[in-house]
DNA sequence: CAAGATAATCGACACCGTGTTGGTTTATAC
DNA sequence: GTATAAACCAACACGGTGTCGATTATCTTG
């Protein structure tokens, strides 16, 4: 399954830089293959003897992606289920959010508004696989739940997505990962109303 | 500047008909102006003097959707800005959500997974002008705020968002516009912890 | 290092959708 | 009923797609 000939590395390597310049550039559905082989300076037949077509192509970058993410989060997880939940325990999501910083390039325009919506469900469902289901968040009691638990967890996951997006897209954002952590954490520990300041009746 | 003559009016009926089932059917990106024409069963050439191309034809349908939300929803402002903050006042989430379920067949495709980024971005930006600018939700106090409110926003509306998704995206799914409604208000307002069954320390 | 294997190149091909045009037919408005 | 203009039709150049066979270049293996 490996390949080793040095020039089908050599080649795919080529494809992959000039894609994802080209994804920076004009976004992904404007991509030809003629284009983007011109990019990586090889022949037109080439790419179709490696994928079948640009769709191709782009769900092979985003499996890699998810691999590489699945591998640094599994990483990571002795740390989370070490921590208590204390002040810092945000620090729960902030390998997640790194991992998008650290892909940006990728990720931005696949997230942004010529993105693409497989790929931000995509991301969402593995966000609920990663958090939701071996996180502090497992705390959840499922006979105390006020409502259906699918809807809780498209809530927060959709919201963890909103705000992170919101950061990928603002230029002048200058708010870290951790930063992005605490924000997230604040507003769904404490809750909106109270993140809002907001003086909660009780 | 309105158009009067029948041939007109049934042309562009015709257009948008054919366009919305073939929405449903293979997702906006894959559609063709050529098959379009032919489903709508009217020349291609007919197409090119309305509409440039279907990315104007989209721009067109979605403009005038939003545009009939407008005026729904300045409808029930009233009702809304009467309301007191009560075990209730969920009943601002109401027209917003019973407008996207009444225009389901057009929206359940541009916000599901082969569905338009550009759309659903703007759609979170109509919410968040709708309910954010001149609803309850104006109660938070910008001195007290924890987060950036950009962040905030962002948060809310892409959780908003998330879980009329998923409502629409499930097609099992058996509750009415009010239960998503008040789904929605019980996690925003009690916090995602209360409402997921934790006992929150104090 | 040499031989065989295999990857990359090149040029050409048919195919399909696009967007435009000029001329014709048909429906509508007044 | 007639003028107007919308819709139709056929044809065009253009550009990207996907495939193919033949040729050249490069790598792997023994």
């Amino acid at each position: 399954m490996e390949q080793t000939d040095l020039r089908v590395i050599r080649t795919k390597k080529l494809i992959k830089d000039a894609f994802f310049s080209l994804i920076e550039e004009q976004g992904f559905e404007a991509i030809t293959v003629k284009q983007l082989t011109e990019r990586a300076g090889i022949n037109r037949g080439t790419f179709y003897s490696h994928y079948v077509d640009k769709f191709e192509l782009m769900e092979k970058c985003v499996d890699e992606i998810f691999e590489e993410a699945e591998q640094k989060l599994i990483y990571h997880l002795p740390h989370i289920f070490g921590d208590e939940r204390t002040d810092n325990s945000y620090h729960y999501l902030v390998p997640f959010i790194r991992f998008i910083e650290d892909n940006q390039i990728i990720m931005k325009p696949l997230l942004g508004p010529n993105g693409d919506p497989t790929f931000q469900a995509k991301l969402r469902k593995f966000m609920q696989a990663a958090l939701f289901q071996r996180s502090p968040v497992t705390l959840f009691d499922p006979d105390k739940m006020m409502v259906p638990p699918p809807y809780l967890v498209a809530y927060l996951s959709s919201a963890h997505m909103g705000v992170i997006y919101e950061w990928l897209n603002n230029p002048s954002a200058e708010e870290t990962a951790e930063d992005i952590a605490r924000i997230i954490y604040t507003i769904t520990f404490e809750g909106p109303l109270v993140a809002g300041g907001v003086n909660v009746r009780k």
